[in-house]
DNA sequence: CTGAAAGCGCTAACAA
DNA sequence: TTGTTAGCGCTTTCAG
C-alpha cells in the first residue's frame, strides 16, 4: 500500500534501481529472454508484479514500429450490423492482445480521407474499414498501402485494390430475396439501394435485376430509388414510391433503416403490410420478430464477418511475409417472417 | 507522385535535412512558434503539406506524456443506449482532436478490473466508463485514479469516488414510470431490475418503490426480480414471473433487453399486451414504434449524455488545476405509446 | 549471463 | 530567430 496521493509512475528504470540490475537486464527477463537466468527472471518478475509495473506502449511504439493497436472505420453506428461486427472485432483484438481504435466517418468520404491521414502515421498496425456510401476513389486507401499498412475491408468494400475484403453472398443473398418476394406473388418489386459507387451495392441491385428478368418480371424504372442514408430525404423518397398511383407491391431494401421507414410511412398511408405491400430487408435487427408485422430479413453474420476481418487484419499485421490477400466470403441466411406472408 | 511501392516515412529529421534548417526549428515553425519567422514557417510548412507529413504520435506522446486519446469502457455494445453514447462520445472527441480506444467489459467486473490495467500505463489520457452490473469493488478504479488519470463516470455511475458523472434522473424516471402505470389502471406493478449493487439500479428500484408505496399499493416480492443479462437466465426468469398464478398488470423493466423478452414471451404464451400486461421500459430502441404494439418508453438522452462526459473529461484532462467533479443529471423523457394505453 | 550504449521521433530548455 | 542538446521509456546490438 503506498500512501501518496499519486503513485509515482513504475518504469524499467526503477525496477532496475531497486534489484541492482541493469535497466536491459530487467527488459530481457520480463520478456523472458534465453539470455536470463531462471533466478533473475523470477526476482525481475516478483517485483514488477507487486509493484503492478506496466510497460509504457508508446516507449515500446516508437522503439519497435508497432502498436499493437488497429483502428476502424465504419460509415455509421447506428447500425445493428456495424455494432455486432465491431463487437466480433474487438472479440478477435482482445484475443490476439490488440487495441481498438474506433472512428466514424458518418457515410462521407472527405471525412473518411481526412481519417486516413490520421492512421498512417503509425498511430495503428493496420486498418479496418467498411467504406461509407458516396466513396468513389480510392487513392486514400492507396495511401495507407503505400505506407505499407495492411488494410481490410468488410461488408462495403473497395474491388479496386488488391487486399482482404470480407463481404456476405449479396448477389445470391439479393437474387433470393427477391425471388422470394415472386414465389409469394407479387409482381411490382421496388428496391431501395445503397448507392451508386460502392461494390455491394452493385451487386445486390444485380441481384435484384436478375431476379426480376429470370422471371419475366418488368422491372418499372421508377421502382429502383437509391436511398442516401438521411433519414428526412430517404422519408421523402420511399413515400413518393408507396404513393405513386402504380404502387409497388413488394419491396427489397439493402438497408435495415429504410426499412423501418417504409413501416413508419406504410402505418401513416395505410398500406396494409403483408396484403398490400411485401417487406423484406438485409438486417440484423435484433426485434425483427417483435415488429408489427415480424419482418422477414436477409440477415448477415455481422459478428463473425467482423471477427474474419480483425483476424485477417491481424494475420497480416504479424506475418507480412507470407499474407496472401483473400475474398473471403460468410453467406447471410433468409428468416421468413410475417411482412411477406401469404396469408394476409 | 512517387513511384516506390513502400513510401519512406517523412519524419522532421528528413524535413529538416531537405531544408537544411534544424530539427528543433522545424518543429517549431510546425507547431507556429513565435520563436520562427514567417518565412521559415512557411517554407516548412509547404514541404510538410507536400510530402504530406504526418507526426509520429508515440514519439509525442512518450516527450509529452500525453496520448490525446480516451478510452470508453462499455458494459455491452448490443444495446441503443451504448451505442449512442458512443456516437456522441466519438462526436466530442473528434471536435476536441481525440481518439477513442472502445474497450466491451461484457458485464464482468473480473475483465472490467484487467482492462483497467490496460490504461494506467500511459496509454490513455483518461478513462470514460459506465460500470459493468456485478461490480461492487472501486478498487481498481482507484488505481487509475492514483494514477492522476481523469475518469467520468456515464449511465452506471460510482458514488464512492470523487470523480464525475453523467446520469439521466434515475430515480425520477422510475417514480413515473411507475406512477404511469397506476394512472392506467395497473394494481400488481413487477419491476426487473439491473442488480444490487449499481446505484443506478438502486435508484430505479427506489423509485419504483416510493410510487408503489405513495400510491398504497403492496409490493409483491415476487414481483421485484433481478435480471441478469444472460438471455437465458433472464428469459427464464421472466417467464416465471408471467406464468405465476397471480400474475402482474404491469412491468416496469430498467433495461431494454427485459422488455423485448417479456415481449416475446407474452406472444409466446398469449398475455395481450396491454390489456392483460401493461410495459414500460428504460429505452433508446429505435422501433419502439413499430413493435406490436409500441412500447412506452423512458427514452435517456444517451447522444447527450455520451457527449457531455467525453466534453468533461478532456475538461478534466486539459485542465486538471481548476477542475472540479460534477454530477450530472440530463434528464429522460417517458413517451406514451401502446404498451400502456388503456382502451385496449 | 549481465551491462553499456545507441536510438526510435519528438519536444523544450537553453545557448548562440 | 535558429541551433544544440538532453531525454521521454523502451528494445536491441554488441561487448564484457
Amino acid at each position: 500500500m503506498y500512501n501518496v496521493s499519486i503513485m509515482a509512475t513504475v518504469n524499467l528504470k526503477k525496477l532496475a534501481s531497486i534489484l541492482e540490475l541493469s535497466i536491459s537486464t530487467v527488459s530481457k527477463a520480463l520478456r523472458d529472454s534465453y539470455e536470463i537466468s531462471n533466478q533473475t527472471k523470477e526476482r525481475v518478475k516478483k517485483l514488477a508484479q507487486e509493484l503492478n509495473y506496466q510497460p509504457n506502449p508508446y516507449a515500446s511504439s516508437l522503439r519497435r514500429s508497432k502498436s499493437k493497436t488497429i483502428a476502424v472505420v465504419v460509415p455509421e453506428i447506428a447500425n445493428n450490423f456495424f455494432v455486432s461486427a465491431i463487437n466480433g472485432i474487438q472479440n478477435a483484438a482482445h484475443l490476439k492482445g490488440y487495441h481498438v481504435l474506433i472512428y466514424i466517418s458518418h457515410e462521407n468520404s472527405n471525412y473518411e480521407k481526412e481519417l486516413v491521414n490520421i492512421l498512417i502515421n503509425g498511430r495503428v498496425d493496420g486498418v479496418l474499414i467498411s467504406l461509407s456510401r458516396d466513396t468513389d476513389d480510392v487513392e486514400h486507401l492507396k495511401t495507407i498501402q503505400n505506407k505499407g499498412l495492411p488494410i481490410v475491408f468488410f461488408d462495403r468494400v473497395s474491388e479496386d485494390l488488391d487486399s482482404t475484403t470480407i463481404t456476405t453472398d449479396d448477389y445470391e443473398s439479393a437474387y433470393k430475396s427477391t425471388l422470394h418476394l415472386i414465389e409469394k406473388g407479387c409482381k411490382k418489386i421496388a428496391n431501395c439501394a445503397i448507392g451508386n459507387n460502392l461494390s455491394i451495392a452493385k451487386k445486390r441491385v444485380e441481384g435484384f435485376k436478375d431476379a426480376l428478368a429470370d422471371n419475366k418480371l418488368q422491372l418499372n424504372s421508377n421502382f429502383l430509388i437509391t436511398c442516401t442514408g438521411d433519414y428526412e430525404i430517404d422519408y421523402k423518397l420511399i413515400k413518393n414510391l408507396l404513393l405513386s398511383k402504380d404502387r409497388p407491391d413488394g419491396l427489397f431494401t439493402s438497408i435495415e433503416s429504410f426499412a423501418l421507414i417504409a413501416y413508419e410511412i406504410c402505418k401513416e398511408i395505410n398500406i396494409r403490410i403483408p396484403q398490400d405491400l411485401k417487406i423484406i430487408t438485409f438486417s440484423n435487427l435484433r426485434t425483427a420478430n417483435l415488429l408489427a408485422p415480424s419482418l422477414t430479413t436477409i440477415t448477415q453474420p455481422a459478428f463473425e464477418i467482423g471477427e474474419a476481418a480483425a483476424l485477417q487484419l491481424i494475420k497480416a499485421i504479424e506475418k507480412p511475409k507470407n499474407y496472401v490477400p483473400e475474398n473471403i466470403i460468410i453467406k447471410s441466411g433468409l428468416i421468413e417472417r410475417d411482412s411477406t406472408s401469404v396469408a394476409g
